[in-house]
DNA sequence: TCGGATTATAGGTCAGACTTATAGGATTGC
DNA sequence: GCAATCCTATAAGTCTGACCTATAATCCGA
């Protein structure tokens, strides 16, 4: 028995997947989808809790609100991950432990998959605008992004959608930290990392990885 | 802005997280939910969806039916993957990748960190009654189990849950699957595995695991 | 005793009305 | 001329109550 509300999950989830609707595109309205696929409101109401779970859209109200296309594919493992968290059934160490083991591999395997465009993204997050140059926030937000890249660099999705659920997950336990010598500190290392990475050496690379994280776990042990 | 079914899924979460809520146990149906909670069946109806999508109740028709506690973490990630192989933006050998990475992880660490209980749980699974010795389809649930044990046993439940979801995922690929010379042939495999856990050799662990892997890959390749 | 009809249960779907948040424009007042 | 305030339209959020449908158990007749 497949409940209605499914198969237009299944339906608004294939034409996402297959471009047809982009990412951040406005989706028709609940009651002209409604009419569209000849259900009732409330079947459509449904359908999108589920896609928002999937991360596939999210839903704003009022006038220039609606339904949009999101493609966040790591909600759900995030998602899934803090509930356990609040639940107090996995720690911190854990959720280090598995980014250490994932990320250090994700190194290495950029290292060797890495193309240009990969790298040339890489090295363009790590140019600090001048005016940027005490701006922790804007040093973390660029964290983040060379971590993603980094999963995206080494071609493996799954990996990638995996460390981007465990990063989106971290960062809430130390994004009201700033501090701008410590964020400076990891655009060091990651400036290292790179070059392993342009120079092919995926050894090195994970060897740099792993020293950083763990000097990024240890500094935050000393945290209040 | 906070949705009421987003207020009662969060309770519900966290009932079932604290124990309150018991895996198995049939939740007062969906009328008397709304009652208790002073909403309307459809808030009631669209925060079981979300409850659904992270894997935490499962809902059935009928008498006898209702809405069961479930905890199947590792179903928003499993789910989630899923789409992205359906899309075609995840193959077969991602994901086994990523499984080698875990799985290999998830043996040394069970080799340091298993408790008496889980090495007697593998144990357990890896002894085949004299009626099932030709039952492929038993072995295969078996080889499961031990996984899962294996994932318990490393002590790091963000590992299992991960590893979870991929074995899930995974076994929909051979679930149509069986033959008795290789489900036999794993069972002697993780004999080994276990042993070399059992005598707190890690390094042993690791390398039997990889070696398992890799031949359960080559095996798959040759498959029609 | 077996098998088909009956019934009660609980989720699945529908229709329509009303509420609330919000963006943008119109209005008023300084 | 500008700013603060009100107004309005949009689209999601909530409610009510009805009816449909799958399913397990029971009843009943062959």
């Amino acid at each position: 028995m497949i409940r209605l509300s499914e198969k237009i999950t299944a339906h608004v989830r294939t034409r996402i997947f297959n471009g047809s609707y982009r990412t951040g595109e406005r989706l028709p309205p609940e009651l002209e989808l409604a009419k569209e696929h000849r259900v009732s409101r409330s079947v459509i109401r449904e359908s999108l809790r589920n896609l928002e779970s999937l991360g596939l859209v999210t839903v704003k109200k009022g006038p220039k609100g609606g339904i949009f296309v999101s493609r966040h594919y790591h909600k759900p493992i995030s998602d899934s991950l803090q509930g356990l968290v609040n639940a107090g059934r996995i720690t911190e160490d854990n959720i280090f432990d598995t980014r250490l083991l994932l990320e250090v591999h994700a190194a290495e395997q950029a290292a060797i998959y890495a193309d240009e465009d990969d790298i040339d993204y890489l090295r363009s997050i790590l140019v600090i605008p001048r005016e940027k140059k005490e701006d922790a926030k804007w040093l973390q937000a660029n964290r983040s992004k060379f971590h993603l890249g980094l999963a995206k660099a080494s071609k493996n999705p799954v990996l990638e959608v995996l460390m981007n659920g465990l990063i989106v997950l971290l960062r809430q336990y130390f994004k009201e930290f700033h501090d701008v010598g410590f964020e400076r500190q990891s655009l060091v290392s990651y400036t290292n990392i790179l070059d392993s990475i342009e120079t092919r050496r995926p050894e090195t690379a994970r060897l740099l990885m792993e020293e950083y994280i763990r000097g990024m776990r240890q500094f935050m042990h000393q945290l209040p």
